[in-house]
DNA sequence: CTCAATATTGAGCGTACACTCAATATTGGA
DNA sequence: TCCAATATTGAGTGTACGCTCAATATTGAG
């Protein structure tokens, strides 16, 4: 819809608004006119680069689901420490977003289908990359063996991302790091 | 507010209602027209009974918040196995409930200060129970490092308790039980 | 510089919402 | 049985919401 540089920089304040304004006010709390007016943008202008309120919501909301996998661009190299290192970061340091990801997969997955879908997709990627990562760290471990200590890593990694947003003075990382086993059983 | 008999049955309606509509359509679907619907009712016996539409959501929610806490009369005695298992039944067959649980925990608490207080109250009580019992599961263990062993445990019970409900094909007990160590060191 | 394409504005529209109230019916203690 | 207290109804109120549109301004390729 935007072709013009005016109206791609208006696109990019409106995302910038909807962001902050769905961290912290969560998804049901964004309305139009808190979005224009933090923007600062006229509605008819919104209407020029959205078809919808849903259209830029879902677009953050998107790129915050997509943003939880640690490192995209490790591919079958990271280390199990390396993969928690950057869920704890992604936790602590992109709390905006993460509460976003967290509101979303819980809160409308619970009731929406389609959400739900997605973030359980996501989900399984960022499994079978904790899989393998424990079957480097541990070889003895059969595949079904990793697969389910990497769905309890990345459990227990949620509900610690859980505490640590709702209590900000919670330490994430020390929890973290003390799920992975400090010795490995070499063959 | 209600002192004859159609008038407690009623309200007893209506939290039926409250509850049913919460754990489908979330806390932010539930309109006043679809609760009223629902039990059967007019707007104006509504409001004779409860204040406001958020006075009937905030029972329901509460409830929900207290009922996590798994076999509340055991004081002392359960086993890590007792409360791991309440655990799991509370997520897999009070799903409604759960659902609500979850819900709040996350999509409000992440944005709501008093909600977030409450729930964490209700966390730290449970972190409790869980540190008792990991400390008469290894007796070995210090206060310090049976409360970490605790607060990771549970954030893990609580992310698998995400999956379940995200996926209802998802087997919440095999993996929590995988949580308890199977050997306990004595001294 | 020209001008068609794009961008911006804000008053206003329809709708769905939570909630009120005056009229009427029901309850249950005395 | 009587009747004050309680319960029920639903049309109606004000408000906030998402969204439209006609008028006007700005952009940038040729």
């Amino acid at each position: 819809m935007a072709r013009y540089r005016v109206g791609l920089e208006t696109r990019e304040r409106i995302l910038a608004a909807t962001r902050r304004l769905l961290s912290e006010s969560g998804v049901e709390g964004v309305t139009l006119k808190s979005i224009i007016d933090q923007a600062n943008v006229g509605a008819g202008s919104f209407y020029n680069l959205f078809g919808s309120k849903e259209e830029a919501i879902f677009e953050v909301v998107h790129e915050a689901i997509d943003a939880v996998d640690p490192d995209p661009a490790g591919q079958g190299t990271d280390s199990l420490e390396d993969l928690v290192d950057a869920f704890v970061t992604f936790m602590t340091d992109a709390a905006p977003i993460a509460r976003i990801y967290l509101q979303l997969s819980v809160g409308r997955g619970l009731t929406d289908r389609a959400i739900a879908t997605r973030v359980l997709r996501s989900h399984a990627t960022r499994k079978e990359r904790f899989a393998d990562a424990w079957q480097r760290y541990d070889p003895n471990l059969t595949e079904d063996e990793a697969h389910i200590k990497a769905e309890t890593l990345l459990a227990a990694l949620t509900g610690l991302g859980l505490n640590a947003l709702l209590d900000p003075t919670f330490d994430m990382r020390t929890h973290a790091m003390a799920l992975i086993p400090r010795e490995v059983t070499t063959a």
